[in-house]
DNA sequence: GTGAAAGCGCTAACAT
DNA sequence: ATGTTAGCGCTTTCAC
């Protein structure tokens, strides 16, 4: 059956809501009701505009119901490069996990970046356009350490937004945001090694004003303490790259003599297993390590890292529900969500 | 200064180009030139114009002008989960870089992916809808390997799209392509390897059927023709994961006592030195491996793993330049693009 | 060089 | 339960 429409139009341009109120013999309201308020119908109307619909294969035009809804169905997400030399691949399963559960409540995930100037990436401006041309109806924000203007920024602007990530730094933010805990994963991963008879355990983490390198230091040394094991001397604080963490295990394993060591981050663990290597220590047989992210890294080195494993898929359930409620009507905020990740057990613990 | 608007709208609605119009005393069209056509303007109409846009901070509404031009300078990008327990993390620095690159360009990707029915992935139902309800422009396609449906479904559609990959299993495909020199990338390794004294050189690679598996395969087997080194022996094929690496470089060393290996992926790599640590070997030292695409893994893993670099930034230069042919007007179709790879040496070679 | 009119495809509000 | 009217904000004719 050929698709005939009135206007003569070339047939790549896709049928509109008046083609199928023609086919269907009903006004073009009626179809949009058929689409958008079904129960509104009467049973054999609606059939019939269904099968219309069905027949011509018709979709509503996204740019007209933006046009008329005010609302794109677009979120907004922020992405940066992956850094070169670490282990962090975190936003990958992220990002998948969150256009996953995007679809499910009709959204789409829309990627953009800063502009360059210099080396600092300027991402306001970009926030800010999308922002004024309507392009997007909110966003998710996922680095909200200390000193990160962006989330400020958005809640000032009054822009619906959802962090992945607690507002470390400000106590009254009013957004909703999903985090997870990190000091409930070290304390599992301290408690692990101290089961398997460790008592000398070590922690590798970030520099002092990385208030989540403090939250996952207190798990580690929650653990400790619980058991009366004393920690001083263990505690490390550097860089996380791989070789802070491998010039962090040095000096602590001349130093301190540990059997095991807790790392605030994947990246941080393999500069432990280079310290080994080097040493020709085995890791998991003298030393035991563990990792945070479960990073591609720590699934594939042998023996395997063991490792702390976020939620994402969890977390980005839990992201666009607060966002459902952002821009539902009329708009509810949702609290705080903290969610516990899970330890992965490999062959270096 | 405030910013008063006639018709007494909330101020959280962004202004228009009538509220641009008003202030600076000129049409509506008269605007609209200003923004997309500035040299239709006396200089002082236009300066003027321009100065009322940036006091109100006016961005034009992207639904009314998608809506008007039929476009959406929306470029879709299917995104695939990363498989969990490999190394492939190309996807991620790719995704970037096309960020990047679109929005030079104007553009800003959006992501989608298919819905799953049980264990498969359909995504061609994803593709129709995002172009039927013209949600986006065109398509980035990655996958290209033989049997994936979907370079061929939107060439019959006749879909604005690029592929990252060449379309291997349809010679007369006519949309663009950009696409790496696997063969080039795994004979600069071998060639590496011969150069560093190696002579028992094997290749562990993928099955027979997937055709960017055996031009990565010709370039290991170019190599050592060339110096006429011989390779019977030497090959093995086998699924992309860690464990079969790891299988299949226990049986090369044990029935053809290779000293290097040269690997289709940094996964197979990874099985490698999984093997070695077995054995107590050491990477870089008794044994040299080399894998492919420089992932964090290659990057974070002891000694450093010696692995081939694509240049997904180029690619995904290469990429919008084909898009912004295809979307012009009128369309030129870019051919395809083939880019060398490079290598980047660390400890295990 | 600038302005007026029309309409892209859709849905909210109202009328029947 | 269905139809009519109006208009979202923009750009593309076409006058002037």
């Amino acid at each position: 059956m050929s698709v005939s429409r009135p206007s003569g139009r070339s047939s790549v341009t896709p049928p509109t809501l008046a083609d199928v109120a023609e086919r269907a013999g009903v006004s073009r309201q009626t179809v949009s009701n058929a689409v958008n308020n079904p129960d509104l119908l009467r049973e054999d109307t609606l059939s019939r505009v269904q099968q219309a619909i069905a027949e011509l294969g018709y979709l509503p035009n996204r740019a007209a119901r933006n046009l008329r809804t005010r609302a794109s169905h677009l979120i907004g997400l922020p992405i940066k490069a992956a850094e070169e030399g670490t282990a962090n691949a975190l936003m990958d399963r992220f990002v998948h996990s969150l256009v996953d559960s995007s679809r499910e409540a009709g959204y789409h995930v829309l990627l953009f970046s800063g502009t360059r100037t210099g080396k600092a990436v300027d991402e306001l401006p970009a926030y800010d356009d999308l922002l004024r041309s309507t392009a997007v109806d909110a966003f998710v924000v996922t680095d909200t350490y200390l000193g990160n203007p962006q989330a400020e920024w958005l809640d000032q602007r009054r822009a619906p937004f959802v962090a992945f990530g607690r507002p470390w730094n400000d106590p009254d933010a009013r957004h909703p945001w999903v985090d997870v805990d990190g000091a409930a994963g070290t304390e599992m991963a301290t408690t692990h090694l101290i089961e398997r008879g460790h008592t000398r355990i070590a922690w590798i983490g970030w520099r002092k004003d990385s208030l989540l390198g403090e939250e996952r230091r207190a798990g580690w040394s929650r653990a400790m303490r619980s058991r009366d094991i004393p920690t001083s001397g263990l505690a490390s604080r550097v860089e996380d790259t791989v070789s802070s963490g491998r010039e962090a295990s040095a000096v602590l394993l001349d130093e301190a003599h540990p059997s095991a060591f807790v790392c605030a981050s994947d990246t941080l663990a393999m500069g432990v297993l280079h310290t080994l290597a080097e040493r020709g220590l085995s890791a998991g047989h003298d030393i035991a390590v563990t990792g945070f992210d479960d990073s591609q890294v720590a699934q594939t080195v042998p023996p395997g890292l063991t490792s702390v494993r976020q939620p994402l898929e969890d977390v980005a359930v839990e992201v666009v529900k607060a966002l459902e409620g952002l821009l539902g009507a009329p708009p509810t905020v949702h609290p705080g969500v903290l969610l516990t990740p899970r330890l992965v057990v490999r062959g270096s613990s």
